[in-house]
RNA sequence: GUGGGUGUAGCUCAAUGGUUAGAGCACUGGGUUGUGGCCCCAGAGGCUGCCGGUUCGAGUCCGGUCACUCACCCCA
């Protein structure tokens, strides 16, 4: 029979790598809620036109890289590729802009996109995403990068540059757009076929093209940034002064262009040299047009999206962490003391111990050797004897020593030890 | 979607077309009738990714396929 794999590009994020993926959401869910964000889950499916018309028909994440499919009725459905247009669709669908107290939102979760898989990309990858609406001002703009920057930092990451720039405005953007568009007509034969096709599907891509002789011609060309009217050159001078003041590094790299077609005026990336081709961690930028777009009132926005999948892997570049909590083994011998051991560990995790015990009879020694490849601290022996007695040898892994203590009052010595955890905090 | 590279034990990797495919780490048992890490001994673990072809004979050569990987493309 043969082997049922896993999807291409959709991956399994085993037990022994799960302590990152814990310790980068709980890191971002601290971050997020000091500056006021809210969780929100928004389903993995929407209608495909809510994608086609947020994300932009002629974008290459609608166009070649959705999954989409008609469901049993026919409607036609898609994977979410990003989470920002099912926020927005939210957002307006159940009026959350009449609550001037939660304005913020956050959400973790999977994304799809049918590319070719390679190192840092998959199908299925995960983001951490935040979406702020309601505020025109600079202030903001710097705010979301500040806690984008806030967030790498508390998690140790090292060589990461945030590259800003501006894309412009409705106002000034299309003006610019036609003078790109001709300087590359009269350009057009030195230029890459792959630039050939972005001269009418995209020209803003041009600036990405990798190849020599494209970028050389693009030396020339006009650059967006001197083009933008002065209301966004404005707004992204304050953008600039509030970094400074929050003492976050930045490079202007007024070529970067990205790939949705709502994003205005700010836009950001974090980048890294340290993962080959994919080399964005995270990125996002201001769209102030889009809540009106897909219906809802004329409110700004901004948001960013993080690469889970990315940031572990650099993340695991670095110094590898290992945590180890504390710890209870229980060594039986013989099967009546098995027995009694078996309800004496479910004593302790009813008490949030975390303990465990070998199920099956093995040798002390054994059962020694497996305690000390868990790394518990303490190991609870019961044999016959100390079974007999109602007694328990306690053995502290770390001190070497052990002690005799009474069956029943055991738990409690190891409750005060550890610690009780309580799984559900109230409040 | 296009092009290159690689698929052998749980992991990292050996094996000129020729016996029964090996090593280190990890795992299990023992050395110590009931005490961990170090050491010693032993054991278990493989349709060599899958399918087909060439050959007396294929882990090795050829084709296909699947997966991973690198680059293009694109982005997180």
């Amino acid at each position: 029979m043969r082997l049922i794999q896993a999807v291409r590009g959709m991956n399994d994020i085993l037990p022994r790598e799960i302590s990152w993926w814990q310790r980068v959401e709980a890191t971002a869910r601290e971050i997020l809620e000091d500056f006021g964000y809210r969780e929100i889950r928004t389903p993995l499916v929407e209608k495909l036109e809510l994608f086609a018309r947020s994300i932009g028909e002629s974008t290459d994440i609608v166009e070649k890289e959705m999954y989409a499919f008609p469901d049993r009725k026919g409607e036609l459905l898609g994977l979410r590729p990003e989470a920002t247009a099912s926020i927005v669709r939210a957002f307006i669908q159940h009026n959350l802009h009449a609550d001037p107290l939660v304005n913020k939102f956050y959400a973790i979760g999977p994304m799809f996109r049918h590319e070719r898989p390679q190192k840092g990309r998959y199908r299925q990858f995960h983001q951490i995403d935040a979406e702020a609406f309601g505020i025109d001002d600079p202030m903001l703009d710097a705010e979301v990068m500040y806690m984008l920057h806030l967030f790498l930092q508390r998690l140790g990451m090292e060589g990461v540059v945030l590259h800003i720039n501006s894309l412009g405005c409705t106002e000034c953007r299309p003006a610019y757009r036609g003078l790109l568009q001709s300087f590359l007509a009269d350009h057009a034969e030195a230029l890459c076929p792959d630039c050939q096709r972005r001269r009418h599907t995209n020209p803003l891509r041009v600036f990405d093209c990798k190849v020599d002789r494209c970028q050389s011609v693009l030396q020339e060309a006009p650059v967006l940034l001197q083009s933008v009217c002065s209301a966004c050159s404005a707004h992204f001078d304050r953008v600039q002064n509030c970094l400074q003041g929050l003492k976050t590094a930045f490079l202007v790299n007024p070529r970067m262009v990205r790939g949705l077609d709502y994003y205005m005026r700010t836009t950001f990336e974090v980048i890294t040299d340290q993962l080959g081709a994919q080399n964005a961690v995270g990125g996002g930028g201001r769209y102030n047009g889009l809540v009106k777009d897909l219906g809802g009132p004329d409110i700004p926005g901004i948001g960013f999206a993080i690469g889970m999948e990315r940031l572990i892997l650099l993340l695991q570049q670095g110094s590898g962490i290992s945590s180890v909590s504390p710890h209870v083994f229980v060594a039986a011998l013989g099967e009546a003391s098995r027995r009694r051991a078996f309800l004496l560990v479910q004593e302790l995790r009813k008490e949030g111990v975390a303990a465990d015990m070998e199920y099956e009879g093995r040798s002390l020694k054994s059962q020694m050797r497996r305690a000390d490849k868990l790394a518990v601290s303490h190991v609870v022996i019961l044999g016959e004897d100390e079974l007999n007695r109602g007694e328990v040898q306690v053995r502290d892994m770390i001190s070497k020593t052990q002690e005799v203590h009474a069956l029943e009052s055991v738990v409690q010595a190891m409750v005060k030890f550890h610690g009780k955890r309580h799984p559900c905090p109230v409040g």
